[in-house]
DNA sequence: TATGGCGCATACGGTAGCGTATGGAGAAAG
DNA sequence: CTTTCTCCATACGCTACCGTATGCGCCATA
């Protein structure tokens, strides 16, 4: 009953499935995300997924749920900046956002996005996940000494801009797409309202 | 034969179910869309459809064709400028693709682009379609006077923002919307290296 | 060694959807 | 009026799922 972890058996727990579902989630989506093809993968049957879950619902609140905690810890880690590297953590977020830097994050991100449109649950805890993300965001540039409003208005751009970016395919528009995301880090993050200037890096 | 068009019998053509298809792609995204289900909301039964179409990949792909026809010819219209207003309708274009202004649009948008995720074929479309906007929006930002480098990193920031913000749910985040979008025009299309300034609505 | 429960396998009924085969009404052509 | 062609309805087999019922091996404990 209370043994926490430190029991390494073959058999599977819920974690082990919710696991399993938010890999299947990135590769193919909610909509295929079904019962028997995870428990496929797993090289289990449904009885074993019937007996951790009631049903496939069940199922897809705990990946939500899931997913809402680790985005926020990783949110709240990722804009932890010591003082004074303020600016450096506003690269380092649109960098650590970008589609190519965790590609398997993003196909999450956005199977989860697509999933919110239609499902009210979802749509919430998507919500829940986008206003931390934007007060932490637009705390750091406030801490850069930024204006309220403009604060706001740049999170909200940086935040729009990495999710836009991964639903893009513009591998014909432009040769140096490295110098392309760097001028745009500095449109998201540079403002007039900073003291200096951010070295080039 | 060759009886083109003039003929508003009752019945249905390949047009009428592609238009129907995009409202169910819209509502239902790519997943939800079902011979069977589109169908019933045709009021006919499948044997229309197998009629007019080989196989539910050929109706899909007619979708898509369609879909980047609409696309690329809306985008030309909506940037074409007189001479001399081209900062104008680097905000219009803001605005027209803003999720609030056309729901609907936006919708079948993010439908699309969720395929073009997994399809090969969705995604040599959309990339056409990326690059047709990108290359229209850069030739407003050149002829505003803005280099070369700055207009391509510029008006991939402008779509990647007005397709990002349409995934993002921020209500809780700022009460005064209107104006948060504004500001984001603002810095999306106001450079350093244009002449003047825009006027403020 | 008997026993009870946990974790999973097996088997079943039911629905939804794809694609095919075939029939049939209704207009068009002769 | 008959024939033919167009467009759709009906009926069928098939697969992929969902959720339930039930059986069964294995481990713990008395």
């Amino acid at each position: 009953m209370e043994n926490t972890a430190k029991k390494p058996r073959t058999q599977l727990d819920r974690d082990a499935w919710v696991a399993g579902a938010t890999e299947v989630l990135a590769e193919e989506g909610i909509a295929g995300l079904r019962v028997e093809v995870l428990a496929k993968r797993l090289k289990v049957t449904k009885g074993s997924f019937y007996w951790h879950f009631t049903d496939r619902r069940d199922l897809l609140l705990a990946v939500l749920s899931h997913w809402k905690e680790g985005r926020i810890r990783d949110i709240i880690k990722q804009t932890r900046a010591q003082p004074g590297r303020e600016l450096e953590q506003i690269y380092h977020v649109i960098d650590v956002y970008s589609a190519s830097r965790s590609r398997r994050g993003m196909m999450i991100e956005l199977a989860v996005r697509d999933w919110a449109r239609r499902d009210p649950e979802a749509g919430a805890i998507v919500a829940e996940v986008d206003d931390v993300r934007l007060r932490c965001a637009r705390d750091l540039f406030l801490a850069c000494g930024v204006p309220m409003d403009e604060a706001s208005s740049r999170c909200m751009l940086l935040y729009a801009y990495v999710f836009g970016v991964s639903l893009m395919i513009y591998e014909k528009f432009d040769s140096d797409v490295a110098r392309l995301k760097r001028d745009i880090a500095d449109l998201i993050a540079r403002s007039l309202s900073m003291a200096p200037r951010h070295e080039a890096a």
